[in-house]
DNA sequence: TGCACAAATATCGTATACAATATATCATTG
DNA sequence: CAATGATATATTGTATACGATATTTGTGCA
């Protein structure tokens, strides 16, 4: 049963998610509890689960606002994923049964769908809901949580650094992974998975910043 | 200047890191609201804090309890400990600077000291607070916030599980990790806190749970 | 005595009221 | 006209009140 913050937790995180909040933006308790239909009380709570994620940042007597991560911080968190998704790809190789595999699948079938439908942001959040499936597969709650938190703030730094338009080099690599995954090919999978986690990061721009900024009423309106 | 949630999560955060409340103790509102003189609204927001470092477990309609690691999750710590801290004490070894040197140094006298007095909880996280040093002193930020959570649930784990009475591994340890950082040596470093950390996971026995629940107002009485 | 069920109590979940702080507005002055 | 300062407004920080849920206690009955 999901708690009301719960909810106003997963409406921000999609929207932020999705690239229909951009980062910096204002996230005002009154605001936001208007929207959700819910009290200040709730949109608190919801605040600080996001500020932990740090997918919001929140400055005392100032309020919430979405992160903008730093170059540094940018760097970080995929030189993290660099060093965990590997490790993890790996184990859900090893434990990776028919349904699993049929439902990474589907799921790659709805980034196509999205993309041809040229729904970036969604595309976007598939791709990253991708990364996490495999966390889920691999059964280590540990790792798996640490990759949630990597997932949603590379969605930030890909709002702000991403260099190309495009992003048709995540379902080359995320059909290689299928490949492995297919032949519960470890090693594989743990190459496979370093290479795409490599180019990524270089399909960063660090140097250069965009903006662009919404309003916040129509990015939550479902 | 920290926020009076802060000082409630950082006065029952030492407690349960130097042992002063059992896994499984309920935490009310009330009680702690009364020990540390603010209201459940500052309690709640402390609570849901230590929540997400996985120090406490929220249920629904009954209330926070300090978390109790089961032997899978007590496993996984130490797995990701294991990938992690020896990447980090590499990045560490690189960055070294004579001062970083002096505090650790300082700060294994002071594990020597705690030990020496006979005081089990503090020397425990002491020597928790050595491998925070290390990472501080790595400069990344995102290895340090999991590292940070990591070795707050060690100490749960350690507290359910620990085997052996002793810790004079661990000043071992801590003593070889300084020499690998007085030469800078990046690869000794990483290697010797490998084994150091598959030290600790192996003093473990995941099959025997202790209990030895504590009153809530004598651990949090300052 | 032991069990089932009901009343009473305690605790948590949420909304709201008030205080503290920051931001915006606007007059004043050089 | 720009800069500065005072007032007004808006927003967040915290406490508290009230309703909802769980737990405990107590009572009756087999």
């Amino acid at each position: 049963m999901p708690s009301r913050s719960d909810l106003v937790v997963a409406g921000l995180q999609r929207a932020i998610l999705e690239h229909k909040i951009a980062p910096g933006t204002k996230l005002s308790e009154d605001e936001v509890g208007e929207i959700f239909g819910v009290s200040r009380t709730i949109v608190r709570s919801a605040l600080q689960a996001l500020a932990h994620l740090q997918l919001v940042t929140i400055e005392k007597n100032r309020g919430a606002f979405i992160a903008s991560p730093t170059p540094k911080e940018a760097h970080e968190v995929f030189e993290a994923r660099g060093l965990i998704e590997p490790r993890v790809a790996a184990m859900a190789a090893r434990r990776m049964s028919d349904q699993s595999l049929e439902a990474l699948r589907a799921h790659i079938e709805e980034e196509h769908a999205a993309m041809h439908a040229g729904d970036k942001g969604q595309a976007l959040a598939l791709s990253g809901g991708f990364h996490l499936k495999i966390a889920d597969i691999a059964g280590h709650d540990v790792f798996t949580g640490f990759i949630h938190a990597l997932i949603s703030r590379s969605s930030l730094i890909i709002a702000l650094y991403w260099r190309r338009a495009d992003t048709t080099c995540e379902s080359h690599s995320h059909h290689a992974l299928m490949k492995a995954f297919e032949r519960r090919d470890a090693a594989a999978a743990e190459e496979i998975m370093r290479s795409h986690i490599v180019d990524l990061h270089s399909g960063l721009d660090l140097s250069n910043r965009k903006n662009a900024p919404l309003s916040l009423a129509d990015a939550l309106r479902p």
